[in-house]
RNA sequence: GCGCCUGUAGCUCAGUGGAUCAGAGCAUCGGCCUCCGGAGCCGAGGGUCGGAGGUUCGAAUCCUCUCAGGCGCGCCA
C-alpha cells in the first residue's frame, strides 16, 4: 500500500528539490501511520525533511508536492496538515483491489524484498554443551528463530548457526565434574572439583555413562583416557539434549560449527599448543586466522604472548590470542570464528549474545575491520538478561552452583507458545522479569490465547458457513481439518461498512510492519502488530454478523475474516507460534 | 572508578530518527450467554513518562547533570 505513495512521490520529489539538487534521496522517504484516524490512512513528514535542505518553509514544499501529486484512482483525498505533514487517504476501490490481491496471491502480497537476495548469516544460543538450556538462553532462541524468519519473509537468505564451544576449558570441567561423580558411585569420599558443576544432572551424566559405557573398555582405560571419554560423553549427550529442547521450542538451526574444528590441523583433532606459527597450507583455521591478522601488521609478541592491536580500531585494550604458556584464548578461536563466517559469502553477519558479553563487542568489531571488511558487517544484538522470580522471589541463576530453571521446564509448565511470546512481547535491550507463578497462572488469559483464539474462531466461522450452507464453499472446504485454504465467491466492496474498512486497511499496513520490523531487526514489532490485529478482531465479530442470510454480504464478510486469517497464520509462524483450528 | 542497558498506570511492558493524543495487557470495579466459540465483548477508575536543568514554537523522545536497578571492565569462557 505505501508503494503507491512512494511511486507518487519519487516521481515529483525531484522535480520539487529542483536544479541545484537532482539526487533524490529515495531512502529518506518515511511513510508512517498517522496517529489519529482522522489523519488518514497514511502519512510522511517528507516536506518537513526537506525543509532543512530545501530552506523553505515545510507547508509551502507539502502544497507543492500534493499539488503534483495527481492520482485519483488512488487517493481519495490528500491532506496537509500540521507542521507540514502529507496525509492521505485511500480510495474505496483501490483498497478493494489491493485486498483481492491479498486473498489471491497472499505470498507475494505480504512479501518485500528488502533483503534483494542478500545472504545474512544469524548465530545464536550457542549455549555452553555444559548443562541444560536455562531461560536467558530461550529468550536469544526466540529471539534469533524469530529474526530469522522474520528476514527470510522479507527477501534476505538467511543460515541460522550455533557455535559449540567444544574446545575450552568448560568442557573439561563437565567432564571432570561427571569423572568425580562417577568415582563417588563406587567411593563416597572422592573429591569434586572445586569449580565444577554441581547439578543434578551430573549425577545423571554419571550414572548414564556408568549403565552404557563398555565395562571391559573402561577398565582398560588409565585414568586420562577415562576422563576423556567421559567428557567426551557428556558434552556430546548435553549437546544432544540442547537439540532437543530447541527442537521443542520450534527452532532450529542450520550449521553446528564446532569450535574443536577450528583447531583441527589437516584431520587431527587436537588443540595445537604453543604460540609458533606456521604458514603452511596444512594448518588449522585459527592458525590461519592469525597469520592472516600478523600479515596485516595487527600482531605483535608481548611479555611472551601474541597480542592483537585491537586498539587500532576503537578497543580499549589489545588483546591475548595466545597466552605465555602457550595455550589459545577463547578469543583466538572466535577471531577464526569469525573468519570462516565472513569467507562464507555471508553480506550481513548478526551474533545475538546475551548482555553479559557486551564487553567483547569492540574486540570483535576490531577482527571484522582488521581483516579487511567494513565495520557494519557484523551486527551484535544484545539480548538483556531475565530475572527470574517464583511468586516474588528471585531464583539465583547459575549453572555451575546447579541452581537455575531451565527452559525445559518452563515450556513444560506454560507450553511453547506461550514461553516464545512472553519473550517476544519485549525489545531485547530492556531486562525482563518472569515469575513463573504468575506467567503460569495467567495462562488462561495470556495474550497468545487471544490471538490464537482469533485464528480458531475464524475457522470455526467457516465451519458454520459450510455447515448452514449460507454460501457455497469451494472444492477445498469439503476437505474437512482446517478450512483456511477455502475459496469462497468473491466479495462486493460495495458492502464494507467503517469497520470493515478499518480492520481492511490494517491488513493492507502488514508488509509494511514486517518491512519495518525487518530494518530494524525488531521480530517483537510483529508481535505488537498480532495483538493489535487480534484486539480489532474480536469487538469486529460481535459486531458484525459474518453468516447470515444475505448472500453477498455473508461472502464479502467471509472473505476479510479470511484475510484476517491470512494475515495472523503469517504473523505467527514468522513468531514460531501455532495457528490452532480449534482450542 | 570507567563503559553498556534500563527506569512510562498497582504489576508486566509498548511508544523514544521532535510536531499528529501517554498507550496495551494483567489486576480492580460495573455490565453482556433467545444470536457464527464467553480463552470473547461493552464500560469505568488509575500515570507531574525516576528527578533537575538545558536546546526549541514544541521533549516520554535530543543534550548535560543526578538518583535507582542490571550487566560488564582477566594472558576466564
Amino acid at each position: 500500500m505505501e508503494k503507491s505513495i512512494f511511486r507518487s512521490l519519487i516521481q515529483i520529489i525531484s522535480k520539487v528539490q529542483g536544479a541545484e539538487n537532482n539526487s533524490p534521496d529515495i531512502a529518506k522517504i518515511e511513510i508512517e501511520l498517522p496517529r489519529q484516524e482522522a489523519f488518514g490512512d497514511l502519512a510522511t513528514p517528507l516536506a518537513m525533511s526537506l525543509s532543512k535542505t530545501l530552506r523553505r518553509q515545510p507547508r509551502s514544499i507539502a502544497e507543492e508536492i500534493v499539488k503534483l501529486i495527481d492520482n485519483k484512482k488512488v487517493f481519495e483525498k490528500i491532506e496537509i496538515a500540521g507542521p507540514g505533514f502529507i496525509n492521505f487517504t485511500f480510495t474505496r476501490s483501490f483498497i478493494s483491489e489491493r485486498l483481492s490481491e491479498l486473498l489471491k496471491n497472499p505470498d507475494s502480497y505480504i512479501k518485500t524484498d528488502v533483503g534483494q537476495g542478500k545472504n545474512i548469516e544469524i548465530e545464536f544460543v550457542s549455549a555452553n554443551p555444559t548443562g541444560p538450556l536455562h531461560l536467558g538462553h530461550g529468550r536469544g532462541a526466540a529471539l534469533g528463530s524469530a529474526l530469522s524468519n522474520l528476514l527470510r519473509e522479507t527477501g534476505y537468505k538467511v543460515t541460522n548457526e550455533y557455535y559449540i564451544n567444544d574446545a575450552g576449558i568448560q568442557v573439561r570441567l563437565l567432564g571432570m565434574s561427571v569423572y568425580a561423580r562417577y568415582r563417588q558411585i563406587d567411593d563416597k569420599s572422592y573429591p569434586f572439583p572445586k569449580d565444577g558443576y554441581k547439578g543434578d544432572y551430573i549425577v545423571e551424566l554419571a550414572a548414564e555413562f556408568c549403565e552404557t559405557s563398555n565395562k571391559d573398555l573402561v577398565s582398560s582405560l588409565n585414568e586420562d583416557e577415562l576422563i576423556a571419554a567421559i567428557t567426551d560423553f557428556s558434552y556430546k549427550k548435553m549437546l544432544v539434549d540442547i537439540k532437543t529442547d530447541l527442537e521443542s521450542f520450534g527452532v532450529a538451526f542450520d550449521i553446528w560449527q564446532s569450535e574443536k574444528e577450528l583447531f583441527k590441523n589437516c584431520g587431527t583433532a587436537t588443540q595445537q599448543h604453543g604460540s609458533t606459527i606456521d604458514s603452511s597450507e596444512c594448518t588449522s583455521e585459527v592458525k590461519r586466522a592469525i597469520n592472516d591478522l600478523k600479515e596485516r601488521g595487527y600482531i605483535y609478541e608481548q611479555d611472551g604472548a601474541l597480542w592483537f592491536r585491537s586498539t587500532d580500531f576503537g578497543d580499549d585494550k589489545d588483546r591475548v590470542i595466545v597466552k605465555n604458556d602457550g595455550e589459545f584464548t577463547y578469543f583466538a578461536s572466535d577471531i577464526a570464528y569469525h573468519r570462516h563466517k565472513l569467507e562464507q559469502k555471508n553480506d550481513e553477519l548478526i551474533n545475538i549474545w546475551g548482555a553479559d558479553h557486551h564487553g567483547y563487542i569492540p574486540r570483535i568489531n576490531s577482527v571484522i575491520e582488521a581483516l579487511g571488511y567494513p565495520k557494519d558487517k557484523l551486527r551484535v544484538l544484545l539480548v538483556q538478561m531475565v530475572t527470574l522470580l517464583r511468586a516474588g522471589v528471585p531464583v539465583q541463576m547459575s549453572k555451575r552452583s546447579g541452581e537455575f530453571i531451565t527452559l525445559r521446564e518452563v515450556m513444560d509448565e506454560i507450553g511453547p507458545d506461550t514461553t516464545r511470546f512472553l519473550f517476544l512481547t519485549r525489545r531485547p535491550d530492556s531486562q525482563l522479569e518472569v515469575d513463573i507463578e504468575v506467567a503460569k497462572s495467567q495462562s488462561q488469559e495470556n495474550p497468545v490465547y487471544y490471538v490464537q483464539y482469533a485464528h480458531a474462531r475464524i475457522n470455526s466461522i467457516f465451519e458454520k458457513a459450510k455447515e448452514t450452507g449460507a454460501v457455497e464453499l469451494g472444492a477445498d472446504a469439503a476437505s474437512g481439518a482446517g478450512l483456511h485454504a477455502v475459496e469462497l465467491p468473491d466479495f462486493n466492496p460495495e458492502l464494507f461498512n467503517d469497520e470493515d474498512l478499518k480492520l481492511i486497511k490494517k491488513l493492507l499496513i502488514y508488509p509494511m510492519v514486517l518491512k519495518n520490523a525487518a530494518l530494524a531487526h525488531e521480530p517483537h514489532r510483529i508481535t505488537f502488530y498480532v495483538q493489535e490485529l487480534a484486539a480489532m478482531f474480536h469487538p469486529y465479530y460481535h459486531r458484525n454478523r459474518v453468516v447470515s442470510e444475505n448472500r453477498e454480504l455473508t461472502a464479502t464478510r467471509l472473505n476479510i475474516c479470511k484475510a484476517v486469517q491470512i494475515v495472523l497464520r503469517h504473523g505467527l509462524k514468522i513468531l514460531g507460534v501455532n495457528a490452532p483450528d480449534r482450542m
